[in-house]
DNA sequence: CACCTAAGCTAGGTCGGACATAATTTTATG
DNA sequence: CATAAAATTATGTCCGACCTAGCTTAGGTG
């Protein structure tokens, strides 16, 4: 491949650039760090940091799109059947057993330096809130029509990442080992979901239409 | 009372600054329109709009408080044997039934206002997750523990919130009346809540413990 | 092998928000 | 009415994000 080399190359300085700057802000803190001093450390310009990164966040939330959409696919990915919950749940389990760090046990410096900023923490809500409209998206596209119920039925099932979300990281900051803490979260999340069960359990690919054909006002 | 004068002048001042700024910021969107121009328009210095309201955010989401701390309040005030969600529903529809703004139904201006900034979009996600965030608190503090689950809870009853302001505001922005948006939101609260009764009708005071005790990490 | 096209990069400058300080006006009280 | 306290204003500075326009370098081409 002719432009591989190119294209290599700015993956490596963009990856060099965030970690650099990533080295910094949990040493120093997020608000604490110029833009222009990443570029110092990181060896280039000013404007070269930021024509990789457009925004300062984008330094720390690098990889956002993966963690917007992961929800949505594991909804979209499920086996015909298999309901909204159970999927979504079936998710949960996997990728904590896998220790998936985004699911709420980052390294206790990432914590720290989120929390220590007002931008990062806004910047964490926006990203779950672009996740739970992404699942939102995929329901009413799957369904053909768009029902506020689903963003109801979206909303309840994010919720149940974000809240373990803000759970681990409380943990992660508490001290608690990552082992330990992945062990309450799959369990925590086996108590949500039962509890969510009775309502969204039937909430699958059939029997919806019923519900929201006579709902668009 | 003596120091009634004063007091009231500082409302007033408050009151005049921030209206002159909603008109500018509705003329021109928030972005564009300087802390400086605000204070010419209002014929103050900047430092004094800078002393009411410390980040310029708070010109627009004046009384986030109370809007912050409603759900909780619902929560606190209820009956009881009342179920949360019950009492929750309730409050909903009687403020829904008196044309509460707050709920999702805001001028257009005001809806394109916010839409357009990403400041302000972030300081209303902000105010919902605080609102949620108490909710949870005010659950706690009545049962006398803290479980993860009771923070499921509290997002499952604000998202609720959530979603419909969201709804609110889409269809102010797409030309809906304001007597027709609130009777949308209005059954589209029946059918989230009617939802969720079968997973949290029996969240109330009692019957609790049973669940928590053996929850706690 | 020299050229050419387009990209990524750089430098400098602009702008707005936050903050410090001191002077001035307004208010409450003896 | 005078005095003390408090709020407001004026001035000025700093700092960081972002934009514009010019420059360099890499990759493909006759």
């Amino acid at each position: 491949m002719a432009t591989g080399l190119r294209e290599r190359r700015k993956q490596e300085a963009r990856q060099a650039i965030s970690g650099v700057a990533m080295a910094l802000f949990e040493l120093r803190g997020f608000d604490e760090v110029t833009i222009a001093q990443v570029a110092d450390a990181a060896g280039v310009s000013k404007m070269t940091v930021t024509n990789y990164f457009p925004r300062k966040e984008d330094l720390v939330f690098d990889r956002a799109e993966a963690i917007i959409r992961s929800l949505a696919d594991a909804a979209a990915a499920r086996a015909p059947g298999e309901s909204l919950l159970t999927a979504i749940r079936r998710d949960y389990a996997e990728r904590i057993a896998a220790g998936d760090v985004t699911l709420g046990v980052p390294t206790a410096a990432f914590a720290r330096m989120v929390g220590n900023s007002h931008v990062l923490t806004g910047r964490g809500r926006e990203i779950a809130d672009l996740a739970e409209q992404a699942l939102g998206d995929a329901i009413a596209a799957e369904a053909g029509v768009d029902d506020p119920q689903q963003r109801i039925v979206a909303a309840q099932l994010a919720s149940v990442h974000r809240v373990l979300f803000a759970e681990g990281t409380r943990r992660v900051l508490a001290g608690q080992s990552r082992d330990e803490i992945c062990r309450v979260l799959a369990a925590a999340a086996r108590r949500a979901f039962d509890l969510l069960e009775p309502s969204l359990g039937g909430y699958g690919w059939s029997d919806v239409s019923a519900e929201t054909s006579d709902a668009i006002a």
